[in-house]
DNA sequence: GGAAGCGATGTTAGCGATCACATCATGAGC
DNA sequence: GCTCATGATGTGATCGCTAACATCGCTTCC
C-alpha cells in the first residue's frame, strides 16, 4: 500500500539521467546512445517501472484505448466480434473498453459513448446494427474517431459490414440450385440491418429466379421464435426449403420440423447463418452461411487506426464478403 | 478538431466561480449553495462538458475501470459473465475494459494484467479457469485490487465461484433419481477448475449412492468432443444415463446417439450443463444446471469494490449455487 | 580556426483534474 | 459588540507524463 508505484523520475534518478531521456526510450525515440538506452531498460526492470497511461493520456489528450459500444454481447455475433477486436486491438497496443447497453436506443446509445468519451478514448467502435443507433451517432462529435459494424449503410459514417445481402443471396441461391421451387425466410428483427439484408438477399436471390417470394416469417434471431416459425412452417406441406437469418432460429426450426415429423433435409431443406461452432452437431449438421468476425475487426480497427493517424473524417466503407458452407442440411426436394 | 473540448476552468468561467466549485458540483460535494450549483449545471449543459477522466486517474491514482482478464469470450459462459460484469459495474459508475488472452499461461495472463495496470485500473477480475493462471496471480503486486472468478480454491486470493460441485452433484442425483444404475460423464477438460468440479460432484453423487464411477469420457468443452465421445457411449449398451460437463458437449452426444439410433430419453437420457439460451430447443429439449452468471457477477464486482474502498486484502470467497433446469431429456431407464 | 550542423541530453511548461488550505461572509452565543 | 464556529468559495500545489525549446560537445567544411 504505502509505497507509491515508482515513476518517471524515480527510473531517472537510478539511471542517473533525466526523465525526458527515460520518455524517450519508451517511446523508442531514436536519439538515445545505446548505452543510455541499457541503462534506462536496466532501471525500468530493476524498478518494475510501469508507465502511467493516465498521466500520458491527459498530456496528450488520447489514451490507448479504443470504446467498443455493442448490444447484447452474449449473442454469437457481437462476442465473437468483441474478442476479434480485442486481440488485434492488443497487438497494435490498443486495449478494449467495452459499453455494452441494453437497448439500441438513442439515449443508451449516447449514454455509452458519452461515457466513452470522458474517458477520453482514442477511437470507438460502434455495433450498431439498428436505424435508432445511426441517429444516436450522427449527434456525436465530429472528432473523434468512430467506425459502426453492421450499422446503416445510408450514413455517412465510416462502416464496416458483413455483406449481408450477399450471404443470404448465396444461401438461397444454394437452396434454389438444388432444385427448390421456392424458399421461405424465417427472419431476425427487421429493424437490425443485418437482419434487413438478409431478407433484401434471400428476395434478391428469389426475384433473379422469378420466383414470388412467400411471405416472411418474422423471427428475433432466438431459436424460441426459430420454434414458433418452424411449427407453422411445418404446417404447410409446400414449403420444402428454408433459410433462417441464424443458426439459432435454424436449431428452432429443426425441432419444430423433428417434432411435426417433418425429417430434414429428406422433406425440407434448411439453411442456417453464422456457422456458430456447434452448427456442425445439429441434427442434421447445418449448412450455414459463414462471416469472417476476424477480417471484420481487422477492417474495424485498420479504419479507426487511419482515423486517429491522420485525422480525416470521411466516410470509408468496406464490406467483408461472407462463405457459404455446405454440410448435411440441404437436399433436392422429392416429388 | 481545431477546438479542444472544454476543460473544467471553461465552465467555471462561464458559470463565474472557480474551478473548484465546479468540482464540487461534479463530486456532489455538499457545501455548494443550490443557486451556484445549478448555474454551473446550466454551464456544464451549455458547453457540453465532459470531465476528463485521465486527469481525474492521475491525480487521484485510480481510474474508473476495472479489467478483466478472460480467454475465450467467444464461450457461453464467459461471454455472458463478462456482459453481467459490465453491465454491473456501469451501474456503479465504472467501465469495463477488456483483456482476452490467446492462453491462459504464466506469460500471457501477466501480460493481460500489466496492460491493465499500466492503465492504472481500480481493480482486476480475472477469470481464471486453469492452474497455470493461479501461479501467475501469486506474483502480483499485493496492492492491487483483484478477484479471481472460477479460479483455483486451493489459493488465498478472492474468489467468487460458481458450485460447480453442487451443480454436478444435482445433475447427477437428478439422473439416479429418474432410477439410472449410473451415470457416464463427458468431462471439460481437466486442468479447468471448473471441469474437475463437474466431475468431482459428480463422482461424489455416484459414491454417495454407493456406485462405482465409470470411466471418464474427457471432453474439451466443444460439440466436437461430445461427439465423439458420444459416439463411443453410444455403442455400449448398458450406458443409459450421460451428465455431460456443458450444453455443447451435451449438443455433440445428443448427435452421436441420435446417428446411432439410440433415442433420448427413451434410451439414453442426457443432462447437461450451462444452460444455454437454446438448451430448451435441442432434440429433445436438454435438462441442464443453470448457473446464475449474473450474481456472479454482482459478487465479483461487489467483492472488488470492498477491496477498493477499504484497502484490504483478504481472501474472502463466495459461491454460487447453481440450479437444475428440467426439461424432456431424462427418463427412467427400460429394463 | 571558427561558423554551422547535428546528435545526445537537460529544462521548463503545461495537460485537467483533486486536495489541502486560505479566505470571507454570516449568524450564534456570551 | 466581539469572538468563534460554520458554510460557501477561492488559491496554489500537485499527480506523471510529453512537447517544445535550450544546452552542450563534437564533427564538418570552407
Amino acid at each position: 500500500m504505502a509505497v507509491r508505484s515508482p515513476a518517471m523520475t524515480d527510473v531517472a534518478r537510478l539511471a542517473g539521467v533525466s526523465h525526458q531521456t527515460v520518455s524517450r526510450v519508451l517511446n523508442g525515440h531514436p536519439n538515445v546512445r545505446e548505452q543510455t538506452r541499457l541503462r534506462v531498460r536496466a532501471a525500468i526492470a530493476e524498478l518494475g517501472y510501469r508507465p502511467n497511461g493516465a498521466a500520458r493520456a491527459l498530456v496528450t489528450g488520447r489514451s490507448q484505448v479504443i470504446g467498443v459500444v455493442a448490444q447484447n454481447t452474449t449473442l454469437y455475433g457481437p462476442a465473437s466480434l468483441l474478442a476479434a477486436l480485442d486481440q488485434t486491438a492488443a497487438e497494435e497496443g490498443f486495449a478494449v473498453s467495452v459499453g455494452s447497453v441494453r437497448n439500441l436506443d438513442h439515449h443508451s446509445i449516447s449514454a455509452a459513448v458519452e461515457r466513452h468519451l470522458s474517458h477520453r478514448v482514442a477511437g470507438i467502435v460502434v455495433i450498431a446494427p439498428v436505424e435508432s443507433a445511426g441517429e444516436a451517432l450522427e449527434r456525436l462529435p465530429k472528432d473523434v474517431p468512430l467506425v459502426t459494424v453492421d450499422g446503416d449503410p445510408r450514413r455517412p459514417v465510416p462502416l464496416v459490414t458483413v455483406d449481408q445481402v450477399a450471404g443470404a443471396r448465396a444461401a438461397t441461391q444454394h437452396l434454389l440450385d438444388a432444385g427448390h421451387r421456392t424458399v421461405w425466410h424465417v427472419s431476425g428483427p427487421a429493424d437490425w440491418f443485418d437482419g434487413a439484408g438478409r431478407i433484401e438477399g434471400w428476395r434478391a436471390a428469389l426475384l433473379a429466379a422469378g420466383v414470388e417470394p412467400p411471405p416472411l416469417m418474422p423471427g428475433d434471431w432466438s431459436a424460441a421464435s426459430g420454434y414458433r416459425c418452424g411449427r407453422l412452417l411445418a404446417r404447410m406441406p409446400e414449403v420444402t426449403a428454408i433459410f433462417t437469418a441464424n443458426d439459432h432460429l435454424a436449431l428452432g426450426v429443426l425441432r419444430a420440423l423433428h417434432e411435426s415429423g417433418r425429417r430434414v433435409p429428406d422433406d425440407i431443406s434448411v439453411v442456417g447463418f453464422d456457422d456458430v461452432p456447434e452448427a456442425a452437431y445439429f441434427i442434421p449438421p447445418l449448412t450455414t452461411v459463414r462471416p469472417d468476425f476476424d477480417a471484420v475487426a481487422r477492417a474495424s480497427l485498420q479504419l479507426l487506426l487511419a482515423q486517429i493517424e491522420s485525422g480525416t473524417g470521411g466516410a470509408p466503407r468496406q464490406t467483408i464478403a461472407p462463405t457459404l458452407v455446405a454440410r448435411g442440411s440441404v437436399a433436392p426436394p422429392r416429388h
